[in-house]
This record gives structure tokens, sequence and C-alpha cells, in this order.
DNA sequence: CGAATGATCGGCT
DNA sequence: GCCGATCATTCGA
């Protein structure tokens, strides 16, 4: 039977576990009277305050990035280049700036709702690869967020089908898009399933 | 108050 | 494979 992430799992210092542990999981939405799930395929974890690629950087507090100094379990969603939503994980405990972006997941559930959210006719990988495009599809909006996912009636929540990926199957290489963080560039914190073909295109 | 800047996507060449 | 869209947020004046 499904059942939903508990607080122990977010909850802890760990981020690079959590982000690896998180493919496999399945991402589930009840939005707009509709339910929509996917199973997630590839993961970036962002770890203030040393990351310069976080928005937490140097325990930056502003009111976008207040959520993710919450407790772990609550969903931080904000907008990017004027157009594209982006779904992050808080994790860790309260005051721990920690969250992981969910760049990239394969459809379970409906699948028909997500193919008009997206304005589309045929299911192809590029329905649900990448930041922009999962969270258009799963009806995620940047109101969406601060949402706690650990709330029983939640519109957002994450379930464990007690898919397991083994350790060989999984990929870590540095994030992408974020060219500006320098040396932070290069730490190999994004996590995704070999050979699957929804993962996002760059590798 | 004005300007610069992205954790990107998709259409066009 | 490259280029332009498009806007909330942030920072400097």
């Amino acid at each position: 039977m499904p059942q939903r992430l508990r607080a122990s799992f977010y909850q802890r210092s760990e981020i690079e576990e959590i982000a690896r542990e998180l493919l496999g999981k399945v991402l589930c939405t009840h939005l707009d009277g509709v339910l929509t799930s996917a199973m997630i395929i590839e993961t970036e974890a962002y770890q203030a305050p040393d990351d310069k690629a976080s928005h937490a950087y140097g325990n930056k507090k502003t009111k976008r990035t207040e959520v993710m100094f919450r407790s772990g379990g609550h969903a931080y969603i904000y907008l990017c280049y004027g157009i594209h939503h982006m779904m992050n994980v808080v994790s860790g405990g309260k005051g721990e700036a920690h969250a992981i972006l969910i760049r990239a997941v394969q459809p379970v559930v409906g699948i028909q709702t997500m193919l008009q959210r997206r304005q589309m006719t045929r299911v192809e990988p590029r329905l649900t690869s990448g930041p922009g495009s999962l969270c258009q599809a799963m009806g995620i909006k940047t109101t969406d967020t601060g949402i706690n996912m650990l709330d029983s009636n939640s519109s957002i929540w994450i379930e464990d089908h007690g898919i397991e990926i083994a350790a060989k199957q999984i990929i870590a290489g540095p994030r992408i898009g974020i060219d500006y963080a320098e040396e932070c560039a290069a730490w190999p914190w994004r996590y995704f399933v070999d050979q699957n073909p929804w993962v996002s295109k760059p590798r």
C-alpha cells in the first residue's frame, strides 16, 4: 500500500541521502479537483548556507526564501525566467534552509490531465522532463508554495510505493544551470536514474 | 523607483 | 543546436 512519507524522512540533515532516496518515490498532487501522480526520476540538492547556487546562500532570509527555513516536509515553489514554476522539497530541521529540486518525473496517474495542461496530444519525455515542465503537467503553481506535505489533507504530497532504485542505477553529477555558482557548480548533487528516458536533457 | 538577473523551455534555423 | 520570451524578486540609488 502506498504510504505518505513521514516527518522522519524529510527532517534529516543528510540532504544528499534524502535527494538519493527520493528517486523512485511518487509525487502526487490533487489540484483543480484532479489527482495526478508521477515517479521521481531526477533530483538536485541545495544546501544552505555554504551553497552559492541556493537562494538561501549565507542563510539569507527574504520573503521568498522564508519557506526554506521551515521544517522539512514543506514545498518551496517559485517562478524562474518569468515562466517556469520550480518545485522544491524542503528538508532538514527548522532553521536549516535545505531544499531538493525535483527535476524530472515519470507519469503514473492522470496522464490525460497532464497532456491537457501541457497542451500536448502525444506522450513523450518532454511532458514531465525538466522542472518547469513537470510543474505545469502536475498543476503546481507558485501560489502553492509553503504547503505542508505532512498534512494528511494537503493538496501536494509524496508517497512511498515500495520501489527501490538500485544504487548502481543512480548516477550523481554536477547540477544544471548554475554556472554562476563558481566552485559549488561542480559539486555532484544531481541524482538521476540511469538510462531512464524521462531524465531531463543535458546529459 | 528603476534595472538586472535567473535552479528553463520550446520553436525555429 | 541556438536564441528569445517574460516577470517575481532582489539590490542599488
